[in-house]
DNA sequence: TCAAAAATTGAACACTGTTTAAAATTATTA
DNA sequence: TAATAATTTTAAACAGTGTTCAATTTTTGA
């Protein structure tokens, strides 16, 4: 069945093409201000062709939203080399921390935009509940280690996902001017480094 | 000039009738999927009309805006009595969940909604610099008493908007599903206690 | 009462996501 | 190879959006 198979890449290049365009303006102009004939255009094809490959404009979103989590993933992955897990776990701040920096798009479609509530239970987000995890298992490793005694583990990595989020959520949304004196950059990493400095004395 | 005075008063009323459709509509379905057409008929006026008495949506939303810090203000305004400032700034915070969870969606139009940037930095946003300077100042009489010593007052309070934010950003956008044994309220209140002990450690 | 000013309307413009019948293209079979 | 069937793409349409503006109504001041 050569030719089956043939028309099954040519399918999976279509999306491909579809998610190029859809990330470039996507990450661009936002979520809301990007539409279907934006898409389409950018590859020269007709709006209606789109929903031939994709149920709907949110399945696309789903698709960069997955693909956003699987960038930040490979970036915590290389901190399973530091085998301290406290070191670890103030490292993944960082680069969480530096992700949202880098990819404020990505950043926004994964943890800011309001999702069309699909999925969300079923098969698709896997790969957030994947992230949960990790933090939940360093949480624990700390603990083993006699870190943030009595604490319990799912309140705990809830507040430090929050605490996280709350820093790049703020200047993601340039909620940042009040602060005035300091620069974007410095009160991410500043602010970071005193709530590292609370966790050291817990 | 009893006319002139008159007339400045019907159109206050006018703007008034336009805010309370505009909340009601906004508050309900949010700010993206609330059209002009939809407040308009609220009052049973034309779409145009609102135009003649605001210049775009978004001015309606700088509005309600403010309205809600005025509403956030004057529930951290009770807190004054509180004699003891770390006792007041945990309460600060406590005040600030529950602001948030009664208020989900006034809580969105102040910290989430991707504002059209205007005015922020001219005279529209005072009232949201006034509540960061009244953090400011609160950190300042902890560190007074001897608390969160050597922290940078500016990131310290950033720090600690954020890790509130945070919270009650993951709430607002319903992000709390990986946490699935715990209620979206335990989470919120609990894992700001777990804050606030590593804040009493500090 | 009448002209000027203010307030309101409704149609129009250029967009949006999505559906769908028709057309074009490609594959399969007789 | 020719005819039929399946797949892919298009263009038009639908109902909605924020916003503008000429025309119209209402209210005001002389």
């Amino acid at each position: 069945m050569g030719i089956a198979e043939r028309k099954q890449e040519e399918k999976q290049d279509m999306q491909k093409r579809i998610l190029d365009a859809a990330r470039k303006i996507f990450l661009d102009k936002g979520y809301e201000k990007t539409s279907m004939r934006n898409i389409a255009s950018e590859i020269n094809y007709s709006p209606g062709m789109i929903y031939f490959h994709f149920k709907d404009k949110s399945e696309i979103f789903h698709e960069l939203h997955k693909e956003g989590f699987r960038l930040l993933l490979a970036q915590l992955k290389i901190l399973d080399k530091v085998a301290d897990p406290f070191e670890r776990l103030k490292a993944v701040g960082r680069v969480f921390i530096q992700f949202a920096q880098d990819n404020k798009d990505y950043y926004n479609l994964m943890f800011m935009v309001e999702e069309p509530a699909k999925e969300s239970t079923e098969g698709g987000f896997k790969i957030a509940q994947e992230a949960i995890n990790h933090l939940l298992e360093l949480v624990k490793e700390c603990q083993a280690e006699g870190r943030f005694v009595g604490m319990d583990q799912e309140y705990f990595s809830f507040m430090l996902l929050s605490s996280l989020h709350g820093i790049c959520a703020l200047f993601c949304k340039d909620r940042t001017a009040s602060f005035q004196n300091k620069s974007n950059e410095d009160l991410m990493k500043y602010g970071y480094e005193c709530f590292v400095s609370l966790l050291e004395k817990g």
